[in-house]
DNA sequence: TAAACTCTTGACAACGTTGTCAATTGTGCT
DNA sequence: AGCACAATTGACAACGTTGTCAAGAGTTTA
């Protein structure tokens, strides 16, 4: 491999210039420039970034540490969030998948860190509180889709109570007064942000909570369905079904096809992640709140690259909406 | 930073000393070892990778160029594997999506190479015939689920041809003689190799093939659907339904369900892919082939890394086999 | 006991780049 | 023409590590 002096023994140079037109130096004869960039063209030359790298002590990687992300389908636009957003900066993602083992945290942080990173981007699958390896915070560091416990880091995580008071809000406008909601388990994060919504939206029209329309279990498929058949069984049961997710909402139509009602003449169904294989999918298409996975890979570089330092100043925690994605179902 | 000099003048020996000790040279005293130890444990230091690899000339980064895997849900399992092969050979991954955009791909290579990566993964979103730049074979290189169209870069992809025989002899031995195949379109390898498998497994049992029963369209659940309705109407309809993957089948089960018949009782269906969201959550769940992801993903890694270079000495093609997903639609 | 080893350690160069500084050349102004 | 200043170029050091070689200490062999 050519190295930048033999482009400047060939361009009858010193390999100094060569530096100077590969960096794009002012202050350089055309005619010398066009001379080196012939000889680079001729050698095949690339500049090597690794002594770069070494010679001005920093690189354009940015760790991506994820727990199980690389599973989960659809939170893997986080990564393509980041990998855009990467791309654009002329950086590379350094990207390590530890399963959520905290030995493999360490790990993989340190690995990190001597490779000299720019900045550790830590992804959770979904939102929750998360206590990341304490040598994190060695590099510029930001949360994504998950905070620390003493709220000590920058993090970025999506607006949840919007989105709880979004979906209801936009079933209020439907005519609907009578909506429950089948939520995920108490205590994370999504959970209690999204009833709080739910709640506030339900306040803002004057209708009561009612307990006996509110339920909590797993995000799966199987819940939704349970919790849905319970629900259409109430004597007074609900005109609108606002779902944990999209698992879940899946389950809802199981149920209420087999009751023989229909979507959305009797129950409206709205979801939450817009799961493209479900949502996108089912009939009628689900109404869901989508997730901001994109954004949030995004911004968490343009943070780390400091692009948009200024949106975090304030309380170190950007909340990102969730857009309301209309299909059929509502 | 500390650095190995602050190190060595820490621990009152030479930077060599204690270049040796991070090494694990033999050669070393064992109380200027312990010595060197803790005055690595007292500064922090951390061996400046960037540096090493600048001085050693070779790095442990492999890229991973995909097209528009990130986006596809299943297939992120390739960079699984590929990841967790990376990490047990303490190598990092760089992995960058171009969405099939060629000057992309040419800027990825470039990128790559100029960070000297020992070794590059060309990995496709579904089995097809690509044109990679051909700067890419100025590092060792593998594609990945997909193959060069003269055959002359190494390549790693699934055995279709396996999993359609393996499908209908499942089908077969379930007693099904009559058996219909939904295919993707026509000329992918997907699709030809699938045929072939067909084809064979019919042949091994003396059956007569059947042009009536053998449909291609699009991948998904709508073309699934449709030809279902189709074969379903026939004078003389199929007992079992072998799908291009579990999209179509997704549509099968509509159709079917539709029609008033059940699964498997009138109609078996076996699918490809093993979508998670799809074939573990239908009901009844779906049989189906999975594709090879992961261990397409490392195995490309441990070509990469020399681990197992003997496997695609001959013929510079490793086929994969598509193992059977046993469920209850079948 | 001398010679021939091996073990242990350190001095120094080298990897391929960019930063600093100085030397040379060219340009505009009086 | 002479001077000041800017543009252009190069020599050399430095980044933090590992490779090469050599020197000194210790140990075995004849």
């Amino acid at each position: 491999m050519a190295t930048i002096k033999d482009v400047a023994a060939h361009a009858g140079v010193s390999f100094k210039t060569v530096s100077r037109v590969i960096n794009r130096h002012p202050h350089v004869t055309d005619a010398v420039r066009q001379n080196v960039l012939r000889a680079i063209e001729d050698l095949d030359y690339r500049p090597n970034i690794v002594a770069r790298n070494m010679r001005t002590r920093k690189t354009e990687y940015i760790g991506l540490i994820t727990d199980q992300i690389m599973t989960t389908p659809f939170s893997g636009a986080i990564i393509k969030g980041a990998q855009e957003s990467a791309w654009k900066n002329g950086i590379m993602l350094l990207t390590v998948n530890t399963d959520g083992q905290p030995e493999l945290e360490v790990a993989a942080v340190n690995m990190l860190l001597e490779r000299q990173v720019a900045g550790i981007a830590y992804a959770a699958m979904f939102h929750k509180s998360v206590a990341p390896p304490a040598e994190l915070t060695d590099a510029p560091c930001i949360l994504v889709d998950c905070f620390s416990a003493n709220g000590g880091l920058p993090a970025i995580v999506p607006d949840e109570m919007q989105g709880g008071y979004d979906a209801t809000r936009h079933l209020l406008s439907r005519g609907h007064r009578r909506i429950a909601m089948i939520n995920g388990k108490r205590g994370y994060p999504g959970t209690e942000g999204r009833l709080n919504g739910y709640r506030k939206a339900l306040e803002g029209a004057e209708i009561d909570f009612d307990e006996e329309l509110v339920c909590f279990g797993d995000w799966w498929q199987e819940d939704g369905y349970h919790h849905a058949r319970c629900l259409m069984k109430l004597h007074d049961p609900p005109t609108a079904i606002c779902c944990g997710n999209d698992r879940i909402a899946m389950g809802v139509y199981a149920a209420v096809h087999e009751l023989g009602a229909r979507i959305p003449e009797d129950v409206a169904v709205i979801g939450f992640d817009n799961m493209e294989v479900i949502a996108a999918h089912l009939r009628p298409g689900l109404t869901t709140m989508a997730l901001p996975y994109y954004e949030m890979g995004q911004r968490a570089i343009e943070y780390l690259t400091g692009d948009s330092c200024g949106g975090l100043q304030n309380g170190r925690r950007i909340e990102l909406p969730c857009p309301l994605i209309k299909r059929e179902s509502t």
